[in-house]
DNA sequence: TAGTGGTCTAGACCACGCC
DNA sequence: GCGTGGTCTAGACCACTAG
């Protein structure tokens, strides 16, 4: 069975936002111009717009067009309150570890595939701050299969899945969330800069990708006290 | 403007689900019934079964036909991980409060618009077990003008939501949640049979619905020492 | 007024599930 | 084989946005 033509739509314009040919906040084709550059119908040209509006890479405007989203907003993902996505906020990153090969760690609170366990493992961590308070620490694991030349990279913007799309075209397609109330052990204290034995939010997170057997594994440890976790779901 | 078409097919689709007449579990008529059913295109009735997709109301089997879900389970919020979704799980429920009409608490973590204060609120609680263990404890206040009789009712299955759904044709169309991790209360821990200053997950949930100034506004205070919370998030 | 997306019709052919 | 949903064509009219 050969692609849909849709798809074919869907994935051309996809690669483009992906490449940054279409910048966020610009217009794609309208629906017109793509039915001239592909030979099809609206129709066909209108489900693969609306595949990417599913996706979470376009929103489209009745009389103006389908504009490009700044992707991470879309995705329902759990967030610091007014971290990232604050704009004018004084937040920062600095890495405890950059990118490096290592092992799959039994700290991952979910299931590693077989095939995933097969390959090798890279590894980096981040503490997370809000001013000048810290507010989080994040370990992140996933099979570097895919990732060629990914501990040699600058993250672009600072943000890990912005530089999984635009140099390795890989997205995410879903996510697995485990939350828990604990208390800050010794290390975690110190990072955060809280008492020992502090209550701290424990996120275990597996993030899907549209790459099989490539998922993102993440231990997030969070001091809620002044910036608790924000997450939205609408239909 | 009229209303659509595609529209007087999904919400007449709907109201049959929420009235129970279409089961979970069951299928919808098939497109080509609908077609003549209301004179309409396939491309219409598409349409319609495509929103009723999105909406979690349904999901499309290719070659069977259109099967009437679980709406809870396609919501995306936050559960007890083997909590309510688990079959054959020993859970259980019991009113620390009965729906009564009260005042709106400042514990509500979420702003309470205008119009919803103007209004009067009605409250209820619950303990929440797995097994013998309880795991959670829930504070839900919301304006009353929409729930005539509500205080009288008993809840279908033990669901609050099926109730609102099936009696007042009210739905859940979002969710904002806030996370926190605190230290047990002694009101919380006698609840949940932790020792005073237990880490617990705080979680302030604000729910919206089709009825516009109609949200509920719940407290949640979780052990999420043996029952962590899940959430999953899927394109 | 021109261009955009939103709705809708009336067909056609294909792929999947089941008897 | 037959009914189901999935894809696609070729048109039409309408509603929104902007110059």
């Amino acid at each position: 069975m050969e692609e849909r033509r849709y798809r074919t739509v869907q994935n051309f314009l996809k690669l483009r936002i992906q490449q940054g040919y279409y910048e966020v906040g610009s217009y794609l084709p309208s629906e017109n111009g793509l039915c001239s550059s592909f030979s099809i119908t609206r129709t066909t040209a209108r489900k693969a717009l609306a595949e990417l509006t599913r996706e979470g890479f376009i929103e489209r405007k009745h009389g103006k067009g389908s504009i490009v989203l700044e992707r991470r907003k879309t995705l329902g993902l759990l967030n610091v309150k007014g971290f990232s996505e604050a704009v004018g906020k004084d937040v920062s990153t600095v890495f405890l570890q950059n990118p490096v090969p290592g092992n799959w760690d039994p700290k991952i609170n979910f299931t590693i595939s077989d095939a995933e366990l097969k390959k090798s493992c890279v590894h980096f961590s981040r503490l997370r701050f809000v001013g000048s308070e810290p507010v989080m620490t994040e370990y992140n694991w996933m099979a570097g299969e895919y990732l060629k030349g990914f501990c040699d990279l600058d993250f672009i913007e600072g943000s890990f899945f912005k530089t999984l799309s635009r140099h390795y075209h890989i997205e995410i397609t879903g996510s697995d969330h485990e939350l828990r109330a604990e208390n800050a052990d010794e290390n975690k204290a110190i990072l955060l800069d809280i008492p020992i034995g502090s209550p701290i939010l424990h996120i275990s997170v597996k993030f899907l990708t549209n790459i099989n057997n490539f998922n993102i594994y993440s231990e997030l440890y969070c001091n809620t006290k002044y910036y608790p976790i924000g997450n939205s779901y609408h239909i």
